[in-house]
DNA sequence: CGAAGGGTTGATCTCTGTCAAGTCTAGTGG
DNA sequence: CCACTAGACTTGACAGAGATCAACCCTTCG
């Protein structure tokens, strides 16, 4: 194992002082010299909602971190059906190393921000530590599961297990491992409506529908159409087929 | 660059002389040493039909590489239904590398031959090759995009689309390239109905009817079931929703 | 020959999509 | 301050694509 003397040291520059990518993302891997390069050419900013990050088919000239907001990954069909292949949040990276773009593209799904680099620098930075990409290939290998947990749901799942599958993604993306006692959870939707039905392989309708019906099964509670209220979180577990 | 001796070194192990995976799997990244410790420990061997090959949730004590035949990758429901996440051909990669399972399991769609050899060869292979981890990573971006490729195709195709794409699924993937003039093809399924409508999300019944539908608009054309002719590859592609 | 596995076809049902109207909230401008 | 509009969401009526149930064909194999 390399040494990790980031962790110790205290030249961390200011702007990575706060950030989760440092930790949980593929900062993780940088010791505080690499940092420190990285963060020259690094730049955070804010976007706005449904702005396009990466365009289908474009050439990616920026990877970033997301420190804050949801990112949508999305298909598009040439008569404008679309679905939705992968949510991204808090501390993942965001482009495609190594791999030419193939007709994803990326929005944010509300108000997002990110910490940019020039893609340049970072293979520079792959070449000289395989820790890094090894970051990345795990990285590729979790969004690899998720999406084949996705398949399953999209092939083989009815609306209701869908929304309540979509919902308990969101529950275990909240609440990693804390909590667990708790047996209920309150929490806003990243996404609207128009975006869960992209994401699920239905249309808007349904998911309204689905929505009103495991409202009045009174197994979720919803406030301002956009905060939901999960009062026994194994019932919408047990709908969704937890495994 | 790493230097790749093992495309003039003449020392190649007998086993790898007329294995594809030497050349475009992942073996291609290991010198003429390594190719030699790796086969030192390697087994071949073909397996049965419906053979299980990695059990959903089990550990993995063996890695393989395909020589020949089809692998679907299948996530189940406790209640029975099916999803196959994923098709291996030829020379891919088998396993996964840095991860426990996640509920997939292998199966041999037909008569299928591997290249197997333990775990922990693998891995003490990887931590002095970067440039094995590098094809691996690369192997499953490859899968990544795939598999997001399927969801768009689950969520949001017709019957008939998805058929169609999976025929230019397998067209694409038998004629890489060459025979580009010729507008025509002749391929076998893979795939029996059951496994089909387990890849498209539909039910064998269904898949039955939209070939059908497929061989009546002369589209294509089914010998034994399981003989597929394309007279014109491009109707089929308009179908499927190239894009 | 009979049984089993794989595949097709038909009749019917049902879930989800489509079309359309309506609610609620926030924002804009007179 | 109120009318007006636009966007997000819900609800209802209806239609249709695909599922379900069932019969049937064909090939293989003991």
């Amino acid at each position: 194992m390399t040494e990790r003397q980031d962790i110790h040291n205290s030249s961390i520059p200011v702007l990575c002082k706060s950030c989760e990518a440092r930790h949980r993302g593929v900062c993780g891997a940088l010791n505080s010299d690499q940092l420190i390069y990285l963060s020259k050419h690094t730049h955070k900013g804010a976007v706005q909602p449904d702005t396009e990050l990466i365009a289908a088919d474009s050439k990616i000239e920026n990877y970033s971190n997301i420190i804050f907001g949801t990112v949508k990954l999305t298909k598009l069909m040439p008569d404008g059906r679309q679905q939705i292949v992968g949510l991204q949040f808090s501390p993942d990276f965001l482009g495609r190393p190594f791999r030419r773009e193939t007709g994803v593209s990326a929005e944010a799904a509300g108000p997002v921000s990110l910490c940019s680099f020039p893609k340049n620098i970072l293979e520079k930075l792959v070449k000289e530590s395989p820790e890094l990409e090894h970051r990345l290939h795990e990285q590729a290998l979790r969004e690899l599961d998720e999406a084949r947990d996705m398949m399953l749901m999209l092939g083989r799942m009815t609306a209701v297990e869908k929304v309540a599958t979509f919902l308990m993604l969101l529950v275990k993306h909240l609440d990693p491992e804390q909590d667990d006692d708790s047996n209920s959870i309150r929490f806003d939707l990243p996404l609207k409506r128009a975006d869960i039905a992209d994401f699920l392989g239905l249309t808007i309708e349904t998911v309204s529908r689905q929505m009103t019906k495991l409202r009045k099964a009174g197994v979720i509670d919803i406030e301002n159409n956009r905060t939901i209220n999960v009062p026994d979180i194994s019932r919408l577990s047990a709908i969704a087929g937890n495994f």
